[in-house]
DNA sequence: TTGTAGGCGTTATCAA
DNA sequence: TTGATAACGCCTACAA
């Protein structure tokens, strides 16, 4: 690989001249410009990027970190594309990390964009707890946000989505169209996303002096298999309902096709309603409610903070302007009873 | 941050045997072992990797470039999923570079990963041609694999899987169990999938005898919406047929929501094949077959590959055992007439 | 077993 | 307008 050493000699200059030429910084003669440009040419020289960051101390980079569950699905598409394309806006690059499936592996994900001096990071965390990140934002200097939790002290470092709020809101809905019995199965229950869903649908009920029946709750695993077992549940314990809400839009599918595939009910005939609008569940199941949650708005939201911070923004001060942002999920297309 | 260097002052020894230390090269007794560990914790020391692998030109990480266009969906999440996987159980990291939608920012990202020194790199081309992708990898000392491509010059640096071929087994399949009038989707006509998938189609037809028709093949765009436009267009032409193939799941499902739709035909009445086995379309439509793309096995074999001439493995040598790889698509489960 | 010193390829601060 | 030269933080002979 060629170096800038061997530029300058190339267009008989010092490093320093070529240092310049490059970075646009300094003055430095037309003439000599042209020499040094035709030596990176003919050299083929490209600028070690290591190299640079070590000296600048800055690497224009930002780090995500996601888990390796979430990797599947459109979910984690749509976060990802968003992701990579306002970075590079901003003029950085986006470098992702893999949380993998436990706390130490997310906790090492971290570790290791830090250690690549990131300029900033971004966490859509599954396994840490909301104090040990409150701490680790703490403890580094650099600017870092967390995804789709609410933090404690920091709470202008985080970006997230009422999840118990929107689940409740879904709830609701179905019982004003007259829904009583009302099957819901859950997320994983060791996710935060999937407590609060479950919550939601408890509080909607008692909101509505509904007496909460155990029988009509299954848990599930976020995937179309356990949403369709969970219908299998539900109908072994030879329960009764006119709706079900389940935690996500691939349960919803399975559990749709299985209450087809037992007889029970055609699609259309029990008022699904699922959660995150993967975009191609329409053409699925028409009668297929669905709560979207704004990924979209949500990780520009995040990266803005991100940026604006890095160009030496106040937090302190901003904080105080915006409190904590709270994106709302947006209102659900209803049930078909 | 704190440095090595600060670390060796408080340690009472010199940078270099904290170097060992870490590194675990050179002898250093155990007693300064410990004292140096101390240290470390103490001051809460965490290398540079910039540095590091400035010193040793080494980055330990694997770039990979995709397309924009491919991040939705199912098939890219599958992809990513386990390029991370390997990577990190091989010891490295993936970085990841966007592509985005052209030729020229296609060249970005893969000398941006060249930039920052990324040991090997994976591209999944979308834009570049063969030729091009053949001097890349010449002019670079990097190992460079082009998965989903098929390389004239540097044939051991590509995987890729037959999409004429498998297209051509689908439509034969069809015409074996009676159909004569199959219409065709294709894909977007600038990316050489879809054309081979069409290619595919066309030979399938020809080797049995079968007269082309025209009025039966209209263009989509790999999404579900313009699946559900094919099937328009193709109605409104007056065509009729008792097969359909799509060049992927997406447009399959629009398709097949369309016939539904319009009234023409309940799922099951046509038979519909469509290609990469997104994992819930059979909770969709379970007449729907597919032909399966083995994208685990493709990245399996590049980042293998990778590795063995990142260990300095003689690559010519290998070429010459293997030679070129071609991973044919499973059989497709069969159309439902 | 440990320390010294030079190098990795840039940037940035001074003088000239 | 340019050129030395010292960082940046780490690795690695070589010497001790």
């Amino acid at each position: 690989m060629t170096t800038m050493l061997e530029v300058a000699k190339r267009a008989g200059v010092s490093k320093a001249t070529v240092s310049r030429v490059l970075s646009g910084n300094g003055y430095v003669s037309q003439e000599t410009k042209d020499r040094v440009f035709q030596a990176i040419e003919e050299s083929g020289y490209r600028p070690n990027l290591l190299a640079r960051n070590l000296a600048t101390r800055r690497t224009q980079t930002l780090g995500l970190v996601v888990t390796n569950t979430l990797y599947h699905g459109v979910y984690f598409s749509e976060l990802l594309f968003h992701a990579a394309r306002m970075t590079e806006e901003k003029g950085r690059q986006l470098i992702l990390a893999d949380g993998k499936h436990s706390a130490d592996e997310e906790r090492e994900a971290i570790q290791y964009l830090l250690d690549m001096r990131c300029d900033a990071i971004i966490i859509y965390p599954r396994f840490l707890s909301v104090e040990e990140m409150d701490d680790i934002i703490q403890k580094h200097e650099q600017p870092i946000m967390v995804l789709n939790r609410r933090l404690r002290k920091n709470s202008s470092h985080c970006v997230w989505s009422d999840h118990k709020a929107s689940c409740q809101a879904a709830v609701s809905q179905l019982i004003d169209m007259g829904h009583r019995d009302i099957a819901f199965i859950t997320g994983s229950l060791d996710s935060p996303t999937g407590i609060e869903r479950l919550s939601g649908y408890k509080d909607a009920l008692a909101q509505h002096h509904i007496p909460l029946n155990d029988a009509l709750i299954v848990e599930g695993k976020w995937n179309p298999e356990s949403g369709a077992l969970g219908v299998s549940t539900l109908l072994s314990r030879g329960e009764t309902f006119t709706a079900l809400v389940a935690s996500n839009d691939d349960m919803a599918i399975g559990a749709v096709k299985q209450l087809h595939d037992s007889g029970v009910a055609t699609p259309g005939q029990v008022s699904v309603i699922g959660f995150d609008d993967v975009s191609i569940a329409p053409y699925i199941i028409p009668s297929l409610s669905s709560v979207r949650i704004p990924v979209t708005e949500m990780i520009k939201e995040t990266i803005s903070r991100l940026i604006f911070m890095l160009d030496g923004g106040d937090f302190t001060l901003q904080q105080t302007f915006s409190g904590e942002l709270i994106l709302r999920d947006s209102v659900i297309a209803g049930p078909h009873v």
